[in-house]
Parts: structure tokens; C-alpha cells; sequence
DNA sequence: GTCTATATCCCGATAGAC
DNA sequence: GTCTATCGGGATATAGAC
């Protein structure tokens, strides 16, 4: 139901989600019309619906499988992790991952409201699983004594809303590089759920 | 230029702008009409060119007045704080100010994309200046010795960050009172800038 | 100051030729 | 699999009556 059937991963159905990708990110899901994304493309508009139903299941299908990604993505790199280092490492790989997909960040945050309510409802369970991944590593080191927290979900919802933050305004030319970035970012986290010893 | 002239403040001019204000925030500027808020306002979409030149000003006086209310408003109340507690101050007035305007908040991170590049530079120019305002408490705290800050300009972005965060889950009648939201924020706000005197 | 009517254009989606 | 043509509708903005 994702795709037409029998045109999976074509050179041009890629074409097709990669110019509806950077379309949406840019000028917004609402802004963008079908004419546009098939210019983009090099087709006529008509031809656009060989790949996809609707407009709405291209939006969808891109949410979607970015949030496959990120989902199995960390999955898989978690395991390797000793659990003492699994806040320091969650904070550097959201912001790795994502700085390499900013259209994919852009979506994720700007267009979940032109999703249709079948399709919101899925996509955010996935992102709440997400966010799920991060609140367990919060619970694991309360209990162990490691960090002092308030109240779980809302440090979970904090650290998160501060990492996407990064992606507003980092450019790879800047000043600083992007493992600065994230160093200084893990940090400030990890100081931020430590037990209180400050001094004043 | 940012009123039809001679129509300035009369009732039907601030129900224009409170339907597009809604609308905008619920829908998104793209997806709402022109036809759509002189509905809910009661009117024929003709009478609405009475209260705006055109949809872009509509949008533009909408930031542009909500930037103003921010700058203002804070610009007022830290004058009469000291300085040792103007950061915790500082997270605590950015929370309760928004969190009672939401609507203006969504438009404020959702919409500059469809800003005119004139009106863009207004508006940015202005949300610059408040981001200064935060910066000044970090780099002022960190000479006095209170603070440690790896990056004044990065702290200051992941900071707001993490305060709009709040907006994006905050529930009036949800677990915690807002007071104590303010309380937990200010509180990371403070440890993650503090010197590290960390256990392990 | 609000209405109706209209100019001009773009929208998503489909039909059918090739 | 891409094209051209088209359906039915809605968009912003303006004109002119009342």
C-alpha cells in the first residue's frame, strides 16, 4: 500500500521521493504541488501517480521510513554499548543520524499535522517508541544511583527537544565540527541529570 | 503598512486577526484559505481585504506583534532582578510567557518559511535579539565565575531549544503545574551550565 | 463596511492515446 | 511508462452595487 504496485524502487521511484523529500522540507507538505514535485523530476504530472496513489502516501511513505531507520539504527548500535555510557552515546547518535537527514528532520517536525489520522496515529507510535529508548536509559541510571532526575518524562522530553534544537542551526561549515557539537552537547545532558554538587 | 489605514484596532480588525491566528497555528499558513477565515469571523471573503492588504500581511503582523510582546515584556521584568538569578529567571519568565500563548508560538517556529524575504529579515531580526538577551546572562555569569560554558552562542540555542520544547507537551491539566515545569526546566537549565563537581 | 460577482490562475486526480 | 487533455473545484484578489 506504500507503493504502486510493481514500480518498488525504480530509479525513478527514487527520484520521485527524493523530490517530494526536499520539496516538502523546504517549502512545507501544504505548499508543495504535485505539478511542482514531478518538474522537479523531469515528468509531466500525471506521470507521477505510476509511483505513488496520492500525495498524502508520499508524504507518509517518507515519514515512515525515516523512522524505520532511526528506530533500527540505534537498535542496533546500542547493543554494543555498556550500559554507564548509553546517555552520552544516545545524545551523539540522535545528533549524527539526523544531521545527515536535516530534510528528514524537517518533515518529521513540521508535517505531522497533514498526515491523515490513520497515518498520524502510526507514525506516532513510532516516534514515541523513539522517545520510549531514551526514557529507559533515564530510569536504568535513577535506579543505579548514577543520575538524579524529577521526573522521567519530562528530563526525556527536555534532553529531546534540545537535541533537535541542533539541527535549526548547525552547518557543517561553521565554527565548530560536528563531533565539538556533539561533545558538548552530551555533556551539558549528563550534567544536566547529574546528582546536584555545585558549588554557590 | 501593517493595517489598511483608518481600520486600526476596531473589534472586527482583532477577530480577523485572532481567526487567523488559530487558523494558522491548527493548519498551517498554507492550508488555510482566505475564505476559510472570513468564515469564522462571519464574513464574505471580499470584506476581509477591508482588515489586511493581503494574506502575506496577515501573517507578518501576527509574528511581528507576538515579538514585540516577548521583547518587551522581558526587557521589563529583568530590570528589576539581580544578576546571580537572572538565568533561572530567564527559563521561568520564556515558559510561563508562551505556554499562555501557544497559538502565537506555533507560528512563530512553523511559518517563517513563508515569510516574504523582506518580512523574513524583520522578524528574525528580531528573534536574534531576544536569543542575545540569554546569551548576555551566560557570558556574564560565566565572568563572575557562577557559570562553565564550553560555547555561549551553542548553550544559548540548546537552552531555547529546550524551552520550546515545553510547548510541544505542556497540558494545563496535565500531571505537573506549570510552576512545577518552570521549576524542573530552570533547574536543568542551571546544573547543565554549572561547574562540574560530578560523583563518577 | 459588507455584499455578490468575477478575473485569473493553480490544485489533485483521472482518462485515454501512444 | 509517459504524454496531453480535462474534470471539478478552490485559490487570491479585485470591482462595483448597496
Amino acid at each position: 500500500m506504500a507503493r504502486v504496485k510493481g514500480s518498488n524502487s525504480t530509479v525513478t521511484d527514487q527520484r520521485v521521493r527524493e523530490a517530494a523529500l526536499m520539496l516538502f522540507a523546504k517549502y512545507g507538505y501544504a505548499a508543495v504541488s504535485m505539478r511542482r514535485i514531478a518538474s522537479r523530476v523531469g515528468l509531466q504530472v500525471g506521470a507521477l501517480y505510476r509511483y505513488t496513489p496520492d500525495k498524502q502516501s508520499l508524504l507518509f511513505d517518507l515519514l515512515k521510513d525515516h523512522m524505520i531507520r532511526v528506530l533500527s539504527t540505534w537498535e542496533e548500535e546500542c547493543k554494543e554499548l555498556e550500559p554507564g555510557k548509553m546517555l552520552k552515546e544516545f545524545m551523539k547518535f540522535h545528533i549524527r543520524f539526523h544531521i545527515q537527514r536535516p530534510e528528514s528532520v524537517a518533515i518529521s517536525y513540521n508535517e505531522l499535522r497533514n498526515l491523515s489520522p490513520l497515518n498520524y496515529k502510526t507514525i506516532n507510535k513510532m516516534r514515541r517508541s523513539y522517545e520510549v529508548s531514551l526514557e529507559k536509559i533515564l530510569i536504568r541510571g535513577q535506579n543505579s544511583g548514577c543520575f538524579e532526575v524529577e521526573d522521567t518524562k519530562l528530563t526525556t522530553m527536555a534532553l529531546i527537544a534540545m537535541l533537535n534544537g541542533v539541527l535549526n542551526w548547525y552547518k557543517p561549515e561553521g565554527r565548530l565540527s560536528l563531533s565539538d557539537v556533539e561533545e558538548i552537547y552530551s555533556e551539558m545532558a549528563l550534567r544536566s541529570v547529574s546528582p546536584t554538587k555545585r558549588e554557590g
